[in-house]
DNA sequence: GATGAATGAGTTTTCATTCAT
DNA sequence: AATGAATGAAAACTCATTCAT
């Protein structure tokens, strides 16, 4: 690590060594806190977790917010690129889908913070996160195209693996396993061979409205 | 005033009129309140909106989950109902299970705190919410029973309307009626003609576990 | 609803039978609930127990102190009574005094109220509650001034009194009776034949302030 | 000072000083706060005289609890060391006793919190306290073992304590000085040369009992 | 006159964020 | 730069007192 640095050099790098170390271990230590607790895990906790003051968790990111979501785009790319190695190790596209779709569900059920920012994650905040995985989703998508009914997009599987995100977690507890019988018919609704055309998706007329 | 008013009769249910006045528009204001921001809305912001002082709500409701818990079995309540009226009015089998589900999505979609509490509904806190919404479901189920995929079980069933309650509440605000799609493959995936049986279910061994 | 009061006389006597009634339900209920939880008993508390309603109490007792100080006055009197009574059928003028202790002191310690509001009541908020106890307690001194020591007033045996009330309080629960070995010690101690004399009392050298 | 001290060392005791000085002045402002208005007093007081914030009052003493017994405990040692010495300092083993008693009572009845505690203090709650301060008595009852009449027990002594406690609360405001004729008239009961034996005592007999 | 529902200021406690050392 | 103590605005809940019926 930079053995000399004379005398005259750029005077500002020396130290960098420990606040990387200290950033590590705050996202570390923030990563299985939010998996456990939530978003509305203390930070407090994240910081007595990490081995740091308060001041240095601040020092890094200046709102709890920042944290959140450096951690969860961390979370979100290593869960999806955990996924898409099981599924690289599959035997055939179909097997690789079915493969990701276990293992990505196996870990998103673990993992409260991921489950409770999904919505935003994937809308506007974080179009890096969702858009990593999207392309995971597409090159299966691709690959077992000639096995899925027509008209089938990367986006309904996508959307599919959040609405299984969220059964995972509703009977996790108390009914292990019980969400694979969903995936089963799920992926099976999605083979080719199927009849009738899909409804027509997201079209543009507002049709939602929400809030106050 | 009041001439008449013999002797003995009824004197004593006028303020009754206000209090049930109130408490209907502390629980109507707690259920748009709660549908809007869940369960950790402010107590005070449900008082406002009542247009009670917050002695008033808590004459009503002692602590904050008696009214949660009250106002979440109502809704609840509303929302199988509705959806199962939508069942009925459909013309055969299929597509009331259909219709059930797109009207039951739909609702659930907009409440936020329907959503939070499914699990804790679902599993030991209020039996009676989910059972009502079980034998909805079980009805259903016993209707289509020849169109479904042998095995489907109503717990199947049940685990389909959550599973896809948390796709609809991700993607209403950017994407209305994309999740159509999804319920769309779901309802294939479970027609009968499905090759294969469906996984084994929750069995007891524990194969799965919380960490640390 | 007083049918004939033709049209001169005094307006206004009717009613109070039931208000009478209602007074006398609130100030036993007060009563009770003061003796059990102390001054800071709930206010409806009181009224559900007297069996009327907030408004009813409020009417008759404009301000809670009002009728913590209305039933205090009257616990104390009875108290005061039923202790004189009892040294009244004594045998001789030093069993009227144990007698009378005894008697009051198992009373006290059973009334929360009138121990917390002692103080008050014995300086100057309600002089007649704390006269009327010291009449009782003059009278005995009276009877029995040959076979106390000399200089003992009346004042020393009031505070004698309160004195050993707490004890009894402190100690009823775990250790009852036991401050009945205090009360013979201290009767003891003033008995004619001490030596000594007392100690000058309350002279008026502000020795006592208060605070920091 | 300390010279050496080469690279690695102490590195961190420097912001503890505030702390320190912070949790001591919480501590005193609590005393004072306690001894005044008693553990009713309320949190925000104890901030407010401290100088410092509710969230550092609470950094120190999570509940209201652990800061009333903190300051309790302390109080409570404080008091009885000091009538200790008093009594220490007496010339012989019965102004020991005496002038313990004067000493302990002189500061008991400043203390509405140690007053209101008594009781739990004594029985269970917090058995350090009294058990320092039975200590105390142990030892002067026994230095004075000759002069006290047979049968008394250190448990009375500690009684009388306690209820010499009260009378001096009572009559400390208007008439200070009134209880030293009373401690006067019970050291008297005390001394060796009185005939009857002292009654019973705790005895097992379930002869008094609360109520409802 | 009686009723009891309504009021709202006051109490304890938490936690994101700042700042002196 | 790091530390962790300090801050104070909320949030849930209580209770003496008032007021419409």
């Amino acid at each position: 690590m930079a053995v000399a640095e004379p005398e005259s050099a750029p005077r500002r790098r020396a130290p960098r060594v420990d606040a990387i170390r200290n950033r590590d271990a705050i996202v570390e230590a923030a990563a299985a806190a939010l998996a456990e607790q939530g978003t509305s895990v203390d930070v407090r906790e994240i910081a007595r977790r990490s081995g740091v003051g308060m001041g240095t968790l601040y020092r890094h990111f200046p709102k709890k917010e920042d944290l959140v979501h450096t951690v969860l785009r961390r979370e979100f790319s290593d869960w999806a690129a955990s996924a898409r190695q099981q599924a690289i190790d599959a035997d055939d596209p179909w097997a690789a889908l079915a493969d990701f779709y276990r293992q990505a569900l196996d870990g998103y059920a673990r993992h409260r913070a991921i489950m409770e920012r999904f919505a935003l994650v994937s809308s506007d905040s974080d179009p890096d996160g969702i858009r990593q995985l999207r392309l995971v989703i597409e090159e299966l998508h691709a690959g077992a195209a000639d096995l899925l009914r027509p008209g089938v997009t990367t986006e309904d599987l996508l959307l599919l693996l959040v609405s299984l995100g969220h059964a995972v977690q509703v009977t996790d507890e108390c009914r292990p396993q019980l969400w694979h019988r969903l995936l089963h018919i799920s992926l099976d609704g999605l083979r080719a061979g199927h009849a009738g055309p899909l409804p027509a998706g997201p079209s543009t007329q507002d049709s939602n409205r929400r809030r106050r």
